[in-house]
DNA sequence: GGACTAATGCTCAATTTGAGTATTAGTTGT
DNA sequence: ACAACTAATACTCAAATTGAGCATTAGTCC
């Protein structure tokens, strides 16, 4: 035992890749213990963070990364993730760990393989609104949030984080949806934690309405990261990191529907997006889905500068 | 010198408080070198980094923080900030600084004499739309920039940061604009550290112009901290960490204008406010400021929920 | 050639902005 | 007490943006 305890950086990685499907993560570790790719911060090693995060991705998961962004560091004491692949740390020693975004733009089947992806509503079915599954999963989760929410404190809370009473659903909310969750027990991450100190709590509801669980606080961190692209997609042009070279609009959408977990109106996306002047059309038509074809589309040369504004949504079909 | 380097956490604070003019700033330092509070991370002592921050402000400056907020973690080697309130740090030890925010809500002069408060446009003047100064520092360094500006990718980033040729000038973009002053060599800061491997290159222009610098790269911190808090007034209520408790409307938007730098339309200003909801009327009435008296207003309780959202400015007249 | 499917085009009312002009309730000077 | 002045508040109006539809078109699949 160390007089002086060390710190240890340790680095976690949301990397988000679009399918034909929807969003898709990028995880680590054995059934049963699901995780965010993680690895250690090698001082000497390496010159800055972000070098860390695109080598150890690499070389533990073969993966090369493309756009990467810092997300929060969490330093908390008794919330640390664990450094499993380590060893060599004690208990005397202090892990912050440095979360990143990163978007791994679309993959083919290849590199797909290549890693164990999963899309991402598996740990969130409350934030697909897309489809009736989500919904579904909101409305068995919904009494019990009620029967939690004994305080008008707690009630409003509820009201502002799902769209209840005249609030709408803000689709960037995803933690402040989570942390209620956690809170009132219904996910098994609260559960867990609790079960040192408590006993048992809340029922067990099925997985396809609670989500799956993720090891140490993976998921919070997680919910956090889907938040933060939810919300920077209206103001930085980062839907182009995740989506093909070329696209049509209806794909374009698709990938924001599936990201922000709601369906737009159609005829309005296109609009908007046309004006903000971050596509144009290069001269190609893509022919494969049975209707009219549709005319592929590239991100502008002003989308990629700095400072070029993000997607002004036509928000939300109920 | 050890054979394993440690790492040591260096925290930073960007303390902010209104006073009647404007956003201050809590610094630390002695003449020369002036920067922001900074502290180091006890592991032992410190259970939360937020925790220690507020800690070591107070201890440091006598000043307790209200609203806490992250704001980036810098881990780049050769960007460590000094530190100098240590003494026990090697050559060999690696330093991690976590920057973070902290409003301090209105400030009377007894704590404002506590600490050294500094108007933030001291070291930013071109970022005041406000005063004929700030638009006359824009026009002293353009000429200088443009005269860096050699590649059309370098004006396009100039034109986007500055809000030139039909671009507009988006107020958050703080550190883009610091970083292409620092790239042209405009600023202190790019010639202490280029002193080091090359020789003096860009002309000095004076303080009032270029702005005073700040010890490592603090300047650059507090412009990643400014650029988000005024990013961050549009969809959080955090205006209302900064102003007193009962305001007018007329204070309300000095301060807004203050901290993002520009000049708002007060009829519309009104309006957007009154109609989101975030404010409510107390029944008293300030009538010190020689014209009609202006209604007192604070901050509604709807205001205070999880999820609230910010101002949608009325924005920017020119 | 007719049915079907998506893509694309176009319309319209409701809201939200941007930019003013007009009125009101105080203070200050004479 | 009244005129001049100042800032707050009220009201107006056109332009732009948004939300929601209906209509047309260019392909594929019998």
């Amino acid at each position: 035992m160390n007089a002086t305890p060390r710190v240890i950086i340790g680095l976690s990685a949301v990397v988000v890749a679009a399918s034909g499907k929807g969003p898709e993560l990028l995880l680590s570790g054995s059934p049963g213990a699901i995780g965010l790719p993680f690895g250690s911060f090698d001082p000497i090693g390496h010159r800055t963070f972000e070098l860390a995060v695109r080598d150890f991705v690499t070389s533990q998961t073969g993966f090369a990364l493309g756009y990467v962004e810092q997300l929060y560091t969490f330093g908390d004491k008794g919330r640390e993730a664990p450094v499993a692949d380590m060893g060599q740390s004690s208990d005397a020693d202090r892990v912050v760990s440095v979360g990143y975004i990163a978007l791994a733009g679309s993959i083919d089947e290849g590199q797909r393989r290549a890693g164990v992806w999963a899309d991402w509503y598996r740990f969130f079915p409350w934030e697909d609104r897309r489809s009736t599954a989500g919904m579904r999963a909101l409305d068995v989760l919904m009494p019990d949030l009620n029967a939690w929410a004994t305080t008008t404190e707690r009630q409003s809370r509820v009201a502002m984080a799902f769209g209840l009473q005249g609030q709408s659903w803000q689709e960037s909310q995803v933690l402040d949806r989570f942390e209620l969750l956690y809170e009132a027990g219904l996910v098994q991450e609260a559960q867990r934690d609790r079960a040192k100190s408590q006993g048992p709590t809340a029922p067990a509801l099925e997985r396809a309405y609670v989500g799956e669980p993720l090891v140490s606080d993976h998921r919070r961190i997680l919910a956090t990261a889907i938040g933060r692209l939810r919300a920077k997609i209206r103001y930085r042009p980062i839907i182009f990191d995740l989506a093909p070279i070329r696209f049509t609009l209806s794909e374009l959408q698709d990938l924001v529907e599936a990201l922000c977990g709601v369906k737009l109106h159609k005829q309005n996306f296109r609009r908007t997006l046309e004006r903000s002047g971050l596509v144009e059309s290069t001269g190609a038509m893509h022919a494969e889905t049975g209707g009219r074809p549709a005319m592929l589309f590239t991100r502008s040369t002003t989308s990629r500068q700095a400072g070029a504004s993000g997607l002004s949504l036509p928000l939300a079909k109920r």
